[in-house]
DNA sequence: GGTGAAGTGTTCGAATTTGCACATAAATCC
DNA sequence: GGATTTATGTGCAAATTCGAACACTTCACC
């Protein structure tokens, strides 16, 4: 049973009676109706109705394929509104990911974003792996780093990631505060344990740093920011956090060049969607309020 | 929601998760495949597929096309062999019709019929309206007189319905019997009041019978039996029945002339299914046997 | 009983759909 | 890391389908 375009044309010519009703409920020519029956008469090889000059009667096969049909088109009718509807309003599941790194930071936007769109819910999926736009694994994932230039992936610029240099108060009192760089070596640091980490900022400490002055080495930026606040050394963390936390000590000033872009991106398929269209927004608005 | 082809061609795709692999299943070349995803999509403003050089994955959106799909799929397959099934068994209802002379003698076989196909069931039409093959009203028709040659019908020979001209014991012993048929103004007859009727023994009775004799005249054929059966005169009866009644003379030797062929009639486009074909064979075969 | 309206059915040219060839991209297999 | 396999995507020609016109039939209404 190919060809379900022909049921169609079956079933409206069993539902008007006539070829030429039918025809003109399909919004095509009465020649076609007629071959579509004739085409699915000969498949089935059963008679599906009774031909005579003024309508068709459908046969008890005809009848049978009638009420299935009527069913299937009740069916299709709703799948359409369904799918029409669902692509105007903003409901359903809506999946995002990012570095485990900015979890923290992301975490509480997503929150306000569902607390405003209920009839939504949403997935955050971080984890070592990256999770693949092009996969449809998520519908809008958060980078860092360069601009992300894979093909059918959109781009839009988030917000820039500050990070300052700070130890805590306890280390200070201990080692006291580095005047400057070249002061480095004498002093212990945290750091990322991933060499291959392409952040700027790390990038920045790699060159300025001697290896042997690196003292705690984690995996975990989580964990790399508690080693900082219970004294183990120097190193990068938030900047606002830093400034915040008056146990903090800011060792060098704000540079530019540690800033890590963050990037909002979203496959070419949802991006125009009205649901990713609001995650988005919602989340530039809230990155231009914090600026 | 038009064009149902295109949302089969969507079903195979979420099932397959390749447009390939759909292309395959549906027998048709992959381009076809990715052109009705397209239309589809571009109708529906609505992404059903994310799109990878590894296949398709559906989105919300396809996931319930894929539902609905699925379902119309199975009622379209079982559709198809209840129909194909109805094809092949002898089943369902099998409308008969016929004139109402000769019920008496159809009835039976009809009931015999019925007892060796006991998945059918039997309609039988009777009424001073004939009721028409081409309206869909009956699947076959026993018609009586010349040769039905109305187009799309199917005519076969059926049997020759002999009659005789008989008369009761009691006329005769009232009246006497006439030696020819130059003494028939004498007596009286029993006939048709339907002048119209075309019926042979009825013309040669016309034409040898002075309408003064008729002294008894009815609609129905049943009736008619009766009246002779009742002494009311002599009239003409099915040739066996007469002389299976001791109780009847036969007043004239039996004449071919009066002869009614019965023909089978059936619209051809049922003609050939099996159901038609096993009640005319059978049909056929009784009239053979009783010949 | 005849005339007009409504419907079926068929033929032929046109438009649409389809299939093929080829380009390209990603994953897998040595 | 390069070859192979398996997938998507896109012009272009062929095949198929579709639509307009016309012939024919039946029914309803005068």
């Amino acid at each position: 049973m190919d060809n379900w375009d022909e049921i169609k044309t079956a079933y409206q010519v069993a539902r008007m009676g006539t070829v030429s009703g039918a025809a003109e409920v399909l919004g095509v020519h009465h020649a076609t109706v007629i071959r579509h029956i004739d085409a699915l008469e000969s498949r089935l090889a059963v008679k599906l109705f009774q031909r005579h000059a003024r309508g068709y009667k459908a046969t008890e096969a005809g009848e049978d394929l009638l009420r299935v049909a009527e069913a299937t088109n009740d069916q299709f009718s709703q799948l359409a509104s369904r799918i029409k509807g669902r692509g105007e309003n903003v409901s359903g599941e809506l999946v995002i990911t990012s570095l485990l790194e900015i979890v923290g930071w992301v975490t509480p936007l997503l929150v306000a974003f569902q607390k405003k769109n209920p009839d939504i819910s949403i997935r955050f999926l971080t984890g070592e792996r990256l999770f693949r736009l092009e996969y449809g694994e998520a519908h809008v994932a958060i980078r860092a780093g360069n601009v992300p230039e894979q093909p059918d992936n959109v781009v839009q610029p988030f917000k820039t990631l500050k990070v300052g240099l700070f130890a805590h108060r306890s280390y200070i009192e201990k080692f006291g505060k580095p005047s400057g760089v070249e002061e480095y070596g004498n002093h212990r640091f945290v750091s990322h344990d991933d060499m291959q980490m392409r952040a700027p900022f790390f990038k920045w400490m790699q060159a300025v740093v001697p290896k042997s002055a690196m003292t705690f080495r984690c995996l975990d930026t989580n964990a790399l920011t508690e080693a900082i606040l219970n004294g183990a050394g120097i190193g990068f963390m938030g900047y606002e956090d830093g400034l915040k936390n008056p146990d903090l000590v800011e060792i060098h000033p704000q540079l530019s060049e540690w800033d890590s872009p963050l990037w909002l991106v979203s496959h070419v398929d949802l991006h125009r969607t009205p649901k990713v269209q609001a995650i988005l927004k919602f989340l530039k608005d809230s990155a231009k309020g914090a600026a």
